[in-house]
RNA sequence: GCCGAAGUGGUGGAACUGGUAGACGCGCUGGCUUCAGGAGCCAGUGGGCGCAAGCUCGUGGGGGUUCGAGUCCCCCCUUCGGCACCA
């Protein structure tokens, strides 16, 4: 190391030149995306933060950090790469925080975004600015109304009473999605089902559109399959079994042949059910109705009256984790009977909480010699249970110890009358055929997917842009009304009402009617932050426009997005919700595509010390401090490296030094490098070799490989303390430069050049350069490991024997003539010798 | 229960389409340098046996295919994530 090296000027000083590079690039505007004018645009975004009072979190900054690389990269590869921000910050979350401090979101917000803002900047991310967006800004979510005004217009939002789920605690309503094994997500407390007028987006209308696109998603196999679970796509039939007066029919062999009008004695009354196993109707020994399904009323006699509405009653009122931890069944007679259509025979129709009215038609079909949670209520109960498909060592009297589900192919019909002996997936074709045929059926497709409920009782929302009037009924605020504001409330406290604290300021939802000017009353209820975060990708462009959610030109030009980054816990909610928003508005005309995201990685989450991070724990990472500690490049390049990108890692405090001693060298190999002499030729080949690596890596966000060549390089570069040359040092400071922004620019800087870093290009290799010139070669004996040899890449089979041989230390194995050799070239040689 | 991902040194993790397991980093050991060091540099570092050359075992467990298996096939165990009375 030269004298030079150590006096103060030349140290890393990390901080000084961080603060250097963050006020140059401001100033010159670096990070400027000329969204009009820009060439080859490549649109890298990362899923925007939630700003929470703690401040930046260090998921949230391995996230940025990950996709700020992936941009970086595009950039030096000549893309005009466009970065942006912006902040989720409607919302629970943060109007929890508010009423626990006391103090109005409306003020409380933009103190976080600042602070979030700040720390962004600290960790040197690409970000253009000038497009930043919160989706509290009436400049935004007058659009993300003028949105819930187009899902209206095309019959996709519609106004229903259901049972939804509602959180005692946060006292407000939840989408499905955010109840997680009957609690709520956000605050664990026990869902409850409740009876209230909704908004909801008509997402199922779109369930099979979602799902098939998937299969052409270059998107994490995770994120697909999560939201393929999600969907749930299952394939069966619809069959009517007609209402009975059991009384009437008892004893008479009445099948399905019989004409409907002698049938009809009564009025008619069908259940329609749901199955993915139309094969073992004639084991359907009973049927179950959801407690609340609608025709129970109508069906119950009188003398099961009492016990079917306390049944009733009991259940509604339960909370969602009773329903789910207990899974003992229970439910009540109706009293009524239903004809079996397969087989005539008249079977009794119960109520029972195991079925669910939100599934299916409500109602099913029970087959207990078939279907587990049957066979417990048949057990229960002591209804009759019947074998009508028999396994490949049983005939149709083997008795039943329990559900046999089996339907794979030995598995046939057996108490199936003309259907016995098919296979089951023949029979449920020729009998789904068949009740068709006699319009007692037909295929179904079924989704698990649920409608989007968006509306919330709460005050920290774009309030849903509807006028209700008593002549009008519901009529949508005229776009040329949006955006309705959210007024300030002093208290914004929910209640156990159900209705939305907006609802307690008769000056703000008092309004006329835009559709015959009388007194109108606005809906009081604010949107799910799910729909603020279904479109933002499509804002960032056009943020600041106020003429046009999305500018078409723009649109066409930067959208779909390239390369999109997120965390996993989206897979159902956020990415799926944006995917169903972008189909409408392109059914709409309005975007040229349906899908939004052409590539989705999922990366990561990190724990530390082998912990999840938390408050509680103590172990949560502040990115400030280390920020402080080590500086941004080498807290960015450490989050990196410290395990695969898609998988995330274990944060250890100590690590991050390797990373930083890294730099360190990097710094001192740039500054001592020679201008004059010649670059080493076995150093310059390694050097392509990284240059490879890296180049191949980081689109593959295999950042940690990446790094540790850089590592490697670096070993070569300075081995025996040789003083590096220029030649073989500038390119691994452009290689660095995605990671480690500022030093490169200084390092660059210093190296003479003029222009930033990111717009000089990137370092190409020679291929010949980075192939070896010798290559090692393992040599086996009868596939054990004898010895290496030193051979040229392209060396024969008959070269690497050769060299082989001369090696004792291998030649003393070959005992024999060998009897077969395995060579694979520039790789290994395998002499197999018969003893 | 179903779906997905994964089990590799003391540790975080490498290993292309089956081809020298343990790259790179941390830690540790020894040495050099230093007034000093939570600094820098050099060397070593999977286990067992051996003075050594070397031998041998080794990628969660058990089988198998192959000249050759961390990688492929079958069975089992464990961990993490998603869904879950979804008919």
């Amino acid at each position: 190391m030269t004298e030079s090296a150590h006096t103060a000027l030349d140290l890393y000083d990390a901080a000084a030149i961080e603060r250097k590079w963050q006020a140059r690039w401001e100033r010159d505007g670096t990070n400027h995306t000329d969204v009009d004018a820009g060439v080859r645009p490549y649109y890298t975004l990362m899923m925007f933060p939630y700003p929470s009072a703690e401040g930046l979190h260090v998921g949230n900054l391995f996230a940025f950090t990950g996709n700020d690389i992936h941009g970086r990269y595009q950039r030096q590869h000549g893309h005009t790469v466009f970065e942006p921000m912006g902040y989720d910050a409607f919302g629970i979350h943060s109007e929890n925080y508010a009423l626990k401090v006391g103090v109005n979101p409306m003020e409380l917000i933009p103190r976080n975004i600042d602070n979030f803002r700040r720390q962004l900047k600290r960790a040197g991310l690409m970000i253009d600015w000038r497009y930043e967006l919160s989706t509290t800004d009436p400049r935004y979510y007058k659009w993300t109304q003028w949105l819930i005004l187009q899902l209206y217009k095309r019959g996709l939002a519609y106004k229903k009473r259901a049972a939804v789920n509602w959180c005692p605690n946060d006292k407000t309503v939840l989408a499905n999605e955010q109840v997680i094994n009957g609690v709520c997500e956000r605050c664990g407390a026990k869902v409850e089902q409740r009876l209230l007028e909704q908004w909801f987006f008509r997402i199922t209308d779109y369930a099979g559109r979602l799902l098939e696109n998937l299969d052409h998603l270059d998107w994490s196999e995770s994120t697909k399959s999560a939201q393929r679970n999600w969907i749930g796509r299952s394939e069966g039939a619809e069959i009517v079994f007609r209402l009975h007066d059991y009384l009437e029919f008892a004893g008479a062999a009445t099948v399905m042949r019989t004409s409907t009008s002698e049938m009809s004695a009564l009025p008619p009354t069908d259940i329609r059910v749901f199955t993915t196993r139309p094969d073992t109707v004639f084991g359907a020994t009973y049927l179950v109705l959801a407690p609340e399904h609608p025709l129970v009323e109508r069906i119950t006699t009188d003398e099961e009256r009492t016990s079917v509405d306390d049944y009733r009653a009991r259940t509604a009122r339960q909370d969602l984790v009773a329903r789910k931890v207990t899974k003992e069944k229970t439910g009540v007679f109706t009293g009524a009977y239903a004809m079996n259509p397969a087989n005539g025979q008249p079977i009794p129709i119960w109520i029972a909480d195991y079925v669910l009215m939100e599934y299916g038609t409500g109602a099913i079909m029970a087959v207990p010699g078939h279907d587990e949670r049957d066979f417990e209520f048949a057990k229960t109960f002591g209804l009759p249970i019947v074998r009508v498909v028999a396994g490949p060592r049983e005939n149709e009297r083997t008795p039943l110890t329990g559900a046999y589900t089996d339907s794979e192919d030995p598995a046939q019909l057996v108490n199936s009358g003309r259907f016995n002996g098919l296979v089951v997936s023949k029979a449920k074709a020729a009998i789904v055929e068949w009740l068709a045929e006699h319009d007692r059926g037909r295929a179904v497709v079924n989704y698990r997917l649920h409608d989007w409920c968006i509306s919330r009782q709460r005050y920290w929302g774009p309030p849903i842009p509807f006028i209700y009037c008593d002549k009008c009924g519901v009529v949508p605020v005229p776009e040329s009304d949006l955006p309705v504001k959210l007024p300030i409330v002093e208290d914004f406290q929910p209640d156990d009402s159900g209705i939305s604290p907006l609802a307690r300021v008769e000056s703000w939802y008092r309004v006329k009617c835009p559709s015959c000017g009388g007194q109108g009353r606005r809906e009081t209820d604010v949107s799910d932050t799910f729909l603020d975060s279904s479109w933002y990708y499509l804002r960032y462009p056009s943020a600041g426009r106020d003429d046009v959610a999305f500018d078409p030109v723009l649109t066409d030009k930067w959208l779909p997005v390239d390369s999109y980054i997120g965390g996993n816990e989206h897979a159902v909610l956020h990415l799926l919700y944006s995917r169903f928003v972008t189909m409408v508005l392109h059914d709409a005309g309005m975007l040229p595509f349906d899908e939004p995201f052409v590539k989705f990685r999922a990366h990561g989450t990190i724990v530390r010390d082998g912990a999840k991070m938390s408050k509680s724990r103590g172990n949560v990472v502040n990115p400030d401090e280390y920020i402080e500690e080590w500086g941004a490049d080498a807290f960015r390049t450490y989050l990196m490296f410290l395990g695969p990108y898609e998988e995330g890692g274990d944060f250890q405090d100590r690590g991050i030094s390797g990373v930083r001693r890294f730099l360190d060298r990097l710094w001192v190999s740039a500054l001592e490098a020679q201008r004059s002499g010649a670059a080493d030729v076995a150093v310059l080949r390694k050097l392509h070799k990284t240059i490879r690596k890296v180049t191949e890596d980081i689109p593959k966000l295999s950042y940690n490989t990446a790094i540790a060549a850089m590592m490697e390089y670096m070993n070569v570069l300075r081995a025996g303390e040789r003083t590096p040359h220029v030649a073989e040092t500038e390119p691994l400071i452009q290689l660095v430069a995605p990671f480690a922004p500022h030093v490169a620019e200084e390092l660059w800087e210093r190296f003479g050049h003029k222009r930033t870093i990111f717009d000089c290009g990137w370092p190409s290799f020679d291929p010949e350069l980075a192939a070896d010139e010798l290559v090692t070669m393992a040599v086996q004996v009868n596939g054990k490991t004898r010895g290496t040899i030193q051979v040229a890449p392209e060396a024969t089979q008959e070269d690497a024997l050769a060299a082989a041989m001369a090696e004792l230390a291998i030649a003393r194995f070959v005992t024999a003539d060998p009897a077969r050799v395995i060579f694979v070239k520039g790789r290994l040689l395998n002499i197999v010798v018969k003893d």
